[in-house]
DNA sequence: TATGAATGAGTATTCATTCAT
DNA sequence: GATGAATGAATACTCATTCAT
């Protein structure tokens, strides 16, 4: 009974969910915050075989030991990681959100284009470019990249053109029978920027409205 | 053409003064042949980083030692081979092959177009997706990739945009502007193919031409 | 006897003193017993090296750092719970239990077969083999061993054999120049059944019987 | 034709079997040799587990790495270490070596008693405590153990003790039914000279010399 | 007293590279 | 030139132990 009225005193959200006792919650959490952050930082600087277990302890000040506290193996950081990363990533031009009269490529230059903006500033293609360099070796990544990400966006997107397609907008069924000519411009600046040519940029979202343009016409 | 003429003057030369002191250079030829192309095999399938040197002269079916007779390193190795092979690689859309009269969409469906359908199947896109795997831990094949087939290839490309914008083909600057646009689709048919989904290629030629259609009206 | 009388003389006297302090002697004791309990298991089943201070402490229920509240180092766990475990592993053939009359060949029939019979069962045979094992680099297991259990049956031995070459139950002096002949078909059963061919344990007890009958005539 | 005259005049014996042009194969043997050995001695004194392979290179006297040339694993190591040894420690007791006329306790003492005398000294006592210490995390020992050495050791003497008995030899079956008995003095004696007490080994050949003549009565 | 997150020394293993033959 | 045995730096991973809570 003290005990529990101990409790109720000390901080009753936390501990309804937590064991009594427990060394802090909040340090662990931050300690793992540290630990993904810091594995992302490493993979992305030097890829998965590169990256020593070693490197992403000491970046995210801790032990040697410690990350294995929370993946027990590089590998199984790695996709902890990139999981994550992915999963906070999503992008969204589902059809149902378009404005009543609003035509397909005004939609996707008011809802897909301000993403593209910035889809290198948030970091979003550094993970793809990951996902990319890595997803041989790991083709979890991979499949988990298709079902979280890639998949939805591109079937949204052939919704999106059939649409079109029906409502006039479109000329031929090019672009219905090759809706991945939409995202190609997307890909090839992500290609572009961090690896063909990193000191000059291409500005993915500007790349993206100029084909929008060219495939539909006004 | 230049190129040729500069290696048909080098090879002579060589075994001239190869025979000279040893009876086997064309052995020796065959073995370095062997270790690149087992290197090119084992970089294809395991990355630079999981590629063993072991695995290589293994493959080679030549001793461990045997391939730093000729590359010093497995850097150098690795490099000498993407090396080699980008320059058998080369794409050539030069301007001054177009026949008179031929309009620019006319020029790449006809010189183009071919080449991409078997991207693929000749080794190309996987040289490509090498590249762009390694490229970030090995900025020199971004520089030889970029100087030998890249940076000529955009260029090319470029002015006969220009010349097609001029010609009235074209109805806006956009893809003046933009001319990564007419390979970005090659691009992620590369991306696609390699990485995305394996099990249902994309037709690289078939994307690239529709492509053409849309940008290229008749 | 004397030992018994210690025993009960302690006992009450820590319980006195620690119920002033705290109201859960009894907890402490019943961890501290959950936790050499798991230890010997854990011990018996992996050996040293390979038991771990996490799986005595989950199989104990107990958090990680609990058993380094009663014991500081891996080793000083070790020695405790094999030194607990022989001192209640006593074999007594006291020649002073000889019945009057009674041949030594049968005093040994009716007090040590009883307890060969059940060594197995009782775990002794199992402890045995765990000094044994670790002996080596556990020297004071050894000594531990020697002096609680082994040392003292082979002397009382000793003196039985005496006894009994004087009481002209044994027609040489071998048994008397080597007693370990006595006991080497229980170690030779301890070493059969756990590491020799555990699938087919020999029945120690029958084994022990079956040399007395040979070394004892009739 | 000049290899072949270069290899004839050299060496002509190994040439025959090893390829040409490979590094000194004596040196090889060697090499092994000295990492068999100096791993057979770090396990007998330090057990599987705290033997390190750094420490069996180093007493070796050859690099980390080299080891892993000849054993895969460390736990290869050590199965091929002990696998070797066992198989150069075989004890042979045939009874078709009987002189005609031998009593089967004749027999034992002429060809099994040197042969005990001297099993402390060879190493083979060792080598018996280690499959001992070591059997229960690798059982392929015992089945080794067993199948080589103890096992038709076993059996032999199962066949001379029934020989016995049918030759008037013994006065009772207890012998015949239990053969272990013959050979449990020397296990017992292994035992106390490497574990019991190492301070006074026991002659293991006088133990079983003292056995024999309890069992097998003149 | 008990907890369990964190520590970091210690170890097996890999593999690019060297060099005597 | 070619060989392949030997090298040793580098690295993932384990686990006894500590200590703030």
């Amino acid at each position: 009974m003290a005990a529990g009225a101990q409790r109720r005193g000390d901080a009753p959200q936390k501990e309804l969910r937590q064991r009594a006792r427990s060394p802090s919650v909040e340090k662990t959490t931050q300690t793992r915050r540290a630990i993904v952050s810091a594995a992302l930082a490493e993979f992305l600087e030097r890829g998965f075989a590169c990256a020593t277990m070693d490197a992403v302890a000491r970046r995210a000040g801790v032990a040697k030991g410690t990350p294995y506290r929370y993946f027990p193996t590089k590998e199984a950081l790695f996709e902890g990681v990139v999981r994550q990363e992915i999963a906070g990533a999503v992008v969204d031009v589902n059809a149902a959100n378009r404005a009543p009269g609003e035509k397909v490529g005004a939609f996707l230059r008011r809802t897909m284009s301000p993403a593209m903006q910035v889809v290198e500033r948030q970091g979003r293609a550094a993970l793809a470019r990951l996902v990319l360099t890595e997803g041989v070796r790991f083709p979890v990544l991979i499949e988990i990249y298709r079902r979280e990400m890639f998949d939805p966006l591109l079937n949204q997107l052939r919704n999106l053109v059939r649409s079109a397609r029906e409502e006039g907008e479109l000329k031929s069924d090019a672009l219905v029978d090759n809706p991945e000519l939409l995202i190609a411009p997307i890909w090839y600046g992500i290609v572009h920027n961090g690896l063909l040519d990193r000191s000059q940029p291409l500005d993915i979202g500007a790349l993206f409205d100029a084909n929008l343009d060219l495939l539909f016409e006004e």
